[in-house]
DNA sequence: CACCCGTGGCG
DNA sequence: TCGCCAAGGGT
C-alpha cells in the first residue's frame, strides 16, 4: 500500500488551510529554515514568529551570527526558553562558516553533526530547505500516524523502528512532494489532529482514521510532570535573566539577590557554567560568554 | 532510556 | 487554579 489514500486529502487540505509562516515562503533560505526549526523545538509557533523575524533581520546568514558573541545570541534569544538552543545555534553558525563555506549543508547526515540538530531537525531542513526525500517525524506527524494508522491516541515516548518504517513507506517518491506531504501532516497535527480536543469534524482523513473507528480509546496516564515552581529550571532561568538584563558581568551578590536558596543557586550556577551559558571572569565576576566588562570612563570625559 | 533542559498560554 | 502542552536534543 502506498500513501495514495492519504496523500490527496492531506495535500488538498493543506492547500486550503496552511498558515502563511515566514519559513515556509518559497524564498525562505536554508538558514531561515534552520533557525526556525531550532526555535520551534518545544516552543509554540506564535512565540517563534517575531523572534525568528528579529533574528534573521540581525543575522541574515550564518556568517553574521558566527561573528557575534554568545552573549549577543543569548540576549537576542531573550525569553524563548531552553537558551542552550541559542548557544548551540551559535556554535552551528561557526561550524557552518568554518567547515561549509558559510552555507547550510544540504544532507541530513551533515546537518545531524551540527550541535542542537537531531534526527528531526536534520530531516526537516534536508526536506524543507533542499527538497531531499527524508521522512520528517516530529510530534505532530507521530500523533497523526498513531491515530490514523495504529489507532492509538498518542505515539510512544520514543520513536520506534516500526514508526520510521511506516513513515518511510508513506513518503511520496519525489523529494518535493515528500516535503509537501510532511509539512501537510505536521500542519494537520498542529491545527486539527491536536493532542487535546482534536477537531475530527474538520479532518480530511476522518473516514480513514483507526482511532476514530475504534471509538477514541484513551492512552494510559503518563507520569505527572515535575512542578516548575522552585525547580532548578526556574532557578537557572532567573539567574540567566539577570545576566541577560545586565550590561556586562556582575558580582556574585547580584546573582544572590535573584535566588534565595544558596545551595541550589550555586548548583545551578555551576551547571550554567558547565553548559557554556555563563562564564566567570578572572576577577570572579559572572557574565554571558563574550560579554565585555563595562567600559571604564574615558579619562578626560569625566567631570 | 529516563531524565533534564525555559517559558508562557490556555481550558 | 493548575496540569498540560508547544516543529526536540543531549546525556
Amino acid at each position: 500500500m502506498t500513501s495514495a489514500a492519504y496523500a490527496a486529502p492531506v495535500m488538498s487540505w493543506y492547500a486550503h488551510h496552511a498558515r502563511d509562516l515566514p519559513w515556509r515562503r518559497p524564498d525562505a533560505s536554508p538558514w531561515s529554515i534552520l533557525v526556525s526549526e531550532i526555535m520551534l523545538q518545544q516552543t509554540p509557533v506564535s512565540r517563534v514568529i517575531p523572534a525568528h523575524a528579529a533574528w534573521l533581520d540581525r543575522w541574515p546568514e550564518p556568517r553574521a551570527l558566527a561573528s557575534a558573541s554568545v552573549a549577543d545570541a543569548l540576549r537576542q534569544w531573550d525569553r524563548l526558553g531552553y537558551p542552550r538552543r541559542a548557544v548551540r545555534l551559535h556554535a552551528s553558525a561557526r561550524l557552518i562558516t568554518s567547515r561549509h563555506g558559510g552555507r547550510v549543508p544540504s544532507s541530513a547526515e551533515e546537518l545531524r553533526s551540527l550541535p542542537g540538530v537531531g534526527a528531526y531537525t536534520a530531516a526537516a531542513v534536508a526536506s524543507f530547505a533542499f527538497g531531499q526525500r527524508r521522512a520528517v517525524l516530529d510530534t505532530n506527524v507521530r500523533r497523526v500516524l498513531a491515530r490514523l494508522v495504529v489507532g492509538e491516541s498518542r505515539p510512544a515516548p520514543t520513536v520506534s523502528a516500526a514508526e520510521r518504517l511506516l513513515a518511510d513507506r508513506l513518503l511520496p517518491p519525489d523529494g518535493k512532494l515528500a516535503a509537501r506531504w510532511s509539512v501537510g501532516l505536521m500542519e494537520l497535527g498542529a491545527l486539527v489532529c491536536t493532542a487535546a480536543r482534536p477537531r475530527c469534524a474538520e479532518c480530511p482523513l476522518a473516514d480513514q482514521c483507526a482511532w476514530l473507528r475504534r471509538g477514541y480509546p484513551p492512552s494510559p496516564r503518563r507520569r505527572r510532570a515535575p512542578g516548575y515552581e522552585g525547580s532548578d529550571r526556574q532557578c537557572r532561568g532567573k539567574l540567566l535573566a539577570v545576566l541577560r538584563d545586565a550590561q556586562g558581568p556582575v558580582g556574585a551578590s547580584t546573582l544572590a539577590a535573584a535566588w534565595n536558596d544558596a545551595g541550589q543557586r550555586d548548583r545551578c550556577l555551576a551547571a550554567l557554567l558547565a553548559d557554556g551559558l555563563v562564564t566567570r571572569g578572572t576577577d570572579g565576576s559572572l557574565g554571558l560568554p563574550g560579554d565585555e566588562p563595562p567600559r571604564p570612563e574615558t579619562p578626560g570625559q569625566t567631570a
